[in-house]
DNA sequence: GCGGACTGCTTACCT
DNA sequence: ACAGGTAAGCAGTCCGCG
């Protein structure tokens, strides 16, 4: 049999492996066998031994199946191995174990990340799949993947806070796709997109029903991993109902695996965009400072999403119970189906195209950090190079690796002041092309094979004949970038087309940043001290001598960060400035490029609070468009207040944007003024601090530990990881005393927000226009910074 | 007994 | 569960001061 179409997900159970194929017409379920192997580093008189062996496991004999001999990279040498076949994924370890004399490899990769690699078969790509009970080939064809996509939301019934599934049911579920929203419920809504069935059990079926007339490949949602799905999946338990998720009528699979949730819904894709918006903000790709759904859709779309904040969460049982209110419910948990449709427009291009660079599924990519795409790629790659792939380090070794960090980047002091004139240059992937230009890797560190070597400042040398696996990749990756940079220039901006492109080139920019990871992350298989250090190394090398350079050549340098640097103009003009550019240019070495990133009329550095040098990290400078770019200071951090924030941006405009300190004074003491009187909304006052840990184990005491514990006490449940905001209000002697979560808060202490919220934020920014701390205590009374203004 | 200096714990930022 | 460099807040402790 035939079929054309792409591999949107796969599983596997006891001997089976089960690829779910979509093609134009729908989703195909085809089965396949596969031999699992490993490989044997052994004399050739051992084999003969080897092949007759049996070893008892629980009673019954176990043998190998099959073997064969092979030439193979093994640490950058060539050498002969023996590829073992076995009969199952289980007999591996059990006859790598009886073979422990010898050195083994690749004995502990995943059994269905074998298959995939072995077969050259990429998720989300398009292939012809010749077939019978098993199957005879896969070939490549050019078509573009696409799917049906549907998100959805539920509520549930919650009078004691916290839903329990035991005796709560599940009273809304609502879903959007790209046609239309409903919601389906069983009692009587005013709205003409309900569906009322006559108990929980319809409505749960039907949802299924729906998944498969619509006939969904992604499902979409906010916090469903740890969420929606665990909670549908008990509750149609209690109810003694199969939750039929999946195609083919099978039930959805909710693993646990420690903290972590794993579903699986088979023929279809969960996608949770929680973690997806996190991971892409935590790269940079898209910028979210909270990650509540009406944050992140307020922050990726622009606009107040159609939610209201009519629904409290803790309200929503009463609500349930009150006709009117139900209504309202019901337009909340729609609102909340769609735009989720919407954020997904934003966030899932790029994961779709991270998939198909780094060769895992849309499902495991969704829920992976960088480490684990890159490694993914890197390990498809050297089955291709006939390279043996590292394995994953055990447990003592990566805590010996954490043990011994490697020295990173340079960054240089600034001297505190506000500067006219500034010019930026940073080095293009500073770190990628270091390591192409010097063929970095694990692999070609201190071959045999050349006199001439690229030695890093450390001293490491690295092979200039064969090219090592990680520039190989790195340079393919960035080729491609390149390629489609030039395609994106010939069409519209925003087209479908342009889009596509777009984000395809992302997700090549995101994996080339992360393959200097891959070599100074404990974990990562190819890790490599020698490597990584000398990456940084040579990073440091770089951009000391630019400096040296540019100082030689009569410019302050102000300031550098890794890869930056910062140039006060003084009498000299832009036209020098490049010209210096091009000089640094002329001596790089391969692909290495200094690049122009800006010019800036103003910026302000400022010094830090402990002593009279300048803060490094933290800088405002103002484009020739009138752009400022902030970095470091508390009006990016989460952390502080929105008044000392809004207070903060404001007088660094005033000063960068008008040039005028006066006004940033008056607007200090305008701030400084409604504070005293009591005039500042409590919601301006939140301080957001995220409680990384589980609030029983703190060493130390603090306000953010201190509110979240009296909450607790009053019935709030915080987990680990919980975003809590809060307020120092009058009562209490310490701040921690003083700290009450936001919903608990009646009053604020404005001394704390003027002395420790506002006075900071400014005084270290007005400091450079003159206004000195020692001059506003000489003024006289102990009354505070405040009295000056 | 009080305030400044310093340390340890912790969070969030920069590249 | 990405690394390392960095600032900075709060709590607690040490130390000097008469």
């Amino acid at each position: 049999m035939k079929i054309s179409g792409f591999l949107l997900n796969i599983d596997y159970s006891s001997e089976d492996i089960t690829l779910w194929i979509k093609t134009k017409t729908g989703t195909v379920r085809i089965t396949d066998t596969y031999d699992p192997y490993f490989y044997l580093d052994a004399p050739q008189n051992v084999i003969k031994d080897i092949e007759l062996f049996k070893i008892l496991y629980n009673g019954e004999p176990i043998q190998i199946k099959n073997y064969e001999k092979i030439r193979y990279w093994v640490k950058g040498k060539e050498k002969e191995l023996f590829k073992i076949y076995c009969y199952s994924p289980s007999h591996i370890p059990l006859i790598k174990k009886a073979l422990e004399d010898f050195q083994c490899y690749e004995y502990k990769i995943r059994f269905i990340q074998r298959y995939l690699i072995d077969k050259q078969l990429w998720p989300l790509k398009s292939y012809e799949f010749i077939y019978s009970n098993k199957i005879d080939k896969i070939v490549p064809i050019d078509e573009e993947e696409n799917f049906n996509i549907l998100a959805f939301d539920i509520e549930t019934y919650n009078p004691s806070g916290i839903p329990n599934e035991k005796k709560d049911p599940i009273i809304m579920i609502s879903y959007a796709d790209q046609k239309e929203a409903k919601v389906l419920t069983f009692k009587k809504i005013n709205r003409e997109f309900v569906i009322t069935y006559t108990n929980e059990e319809k409505m749960l079926e039907s949802f299924c029903n729906i998944l498969e007339e619509k006939d969904i490949d992604l499902i979409l949602g906010y916090n469903i991993n740890q969420f929606d799905l665990p909670y549908l999946r008990k509750r149609a338990r209690v109810l003694g109902l199969d939750l039929t998720l999946g195609k083919e009528n099978l039930e959805i699979l909710v693993k646990k695996n420690g903290s972590n949730t794993k579903i699986e819904i088979p023929g279809r894709i969960p996608v949770d965009l929680y973690p997806v918006a996190r991971f892409l903000s935590n790269i940079g790709a898209v910028r979210i400072t909270r990650f509540t759904l009406k944050r992140v859709y307020h922050e990726l779309i622009g606009e107040k999403s159609e939610t209201k904040e009519l629904v409290k969460k803790e309200d929503i049982w009463k609500m349930w119970n009150n006709e009117r209110e139900r209504d309202i419910l019901a337009d909340y948990s729609l609102g909340d189906s769609k735009a989720v449709i919407e954020i997904s427009k934003h966030l899932l291009p790029v994961e779709i195209e991270l998939a198909k660079v780094c060769g895992l599924t849309l499902e495991e990519t969704a829920s992976s950090a960088t480490g684990r795409l890159v490694e993914s790629l890197l390990m498809r790659k050297a089955h291709e190079r006939n390279e043996i792939i590292p394995e994953i380090p055990r447990h003592h070794e990566v805590l010996e690796r954490q043990r011994n960090p490697i020295k990173a980047a340079y960054v240089k002091i600034p001297e505190p002041g506000i500067y006219i004139n500034i010019a930026v240059f940073d080095f293009r992937s500073l770190y990628p092309s270091i390591i192409i230009s010097h063929n970095i890797d694990p692999f070609t560190l201190n071959c045999d094979c050349c006199e001439n070597t690229h030695v890093s400042p450390l001293g490491h040398k690295f092979c200039k004949k064969r090219k090592g696996i990680i520039p190989e990749t790195l340079e393919e990756l960035i080729t491609k970038r390149i390629k489609l940079k030039k395609e994106m220039k010939k069409l519209t901006k925003d087209s479908e087309e342009y889009n596509k492109i777009f984000a395809r080139q992302w997700a090549l920019k995101i994996l080339a940043n992360s393959f200097y990871g891959q070599t100074v992350y404990p974990r990562a298989r190819w890790y490599s001290r020698e490597c990584g250090s000398s990456i940084t190394s040579w990073g440091r090398h770089y951009i000391l001598s630019t400096i040296e350079k540019a100082e030689k050549l009569g410019f302050d340098v102000l300031y550098s960060d890794t890869d930056s640097i910062l140039l006060i103009l003084k009498n000299k003009t832009k036209k020098e400035a490049l010209e210096f550019m091009e000089s640094i240019n002329k001596e790089l070495p391969g692909n290495m490029e200094l690049e122009l990133e800006d010019f800036y009329p103003r910026g302000v550095f400022v010094s830090k609070r402990t002593s009279a040098t300048g803060a490094k990290k933290k800088y405002a400078l103002i484009d020739e468009k009138g752009m400022i770019k902030i970095r470091g200071f508390e009006l990016v951090r989460r952390d502080w207040s929105k008044i000392a924030k809004k207070t903060q941006m404001d007088i660094l405009k005033a000063i960068l944007q008008d040039g005028d300190k006066e006004k940033a004074v008056k607007i200090v003491k305008q701030t400084i003024q409604e504070l005293k009187e009591g005039k500042i909304p409590l919601e301006d006052l939140v301080i957001y601090t995220q409680l990384q840990k589980n609030i029983h184990s703190y060493a130390i005491k603090s306000p953010e530990v201190s509110a979240a514990k009296k909450a607790i006490k009053r019935g709030k449940k915080i987990e680990s990881g919980a975003l809590v905001g809060y307020i120092i209000t009058k009562n209490g002697s310490s701040i921690s005393d003083k700290a009450e979560l936001l919903e608990f808060a009646e009053d604020y202490d404005p001394e704390y927000y003027i002395n420790k919220q506002i006075m900071p934020a400014v005084l270290k920014i007005l400091k450079e226009l003159g206004y000195e701390e020692d001059e506003l205590k000489a003024k006289g009374k102990q009354i505070g910074l405040d009295s000056f203004f």
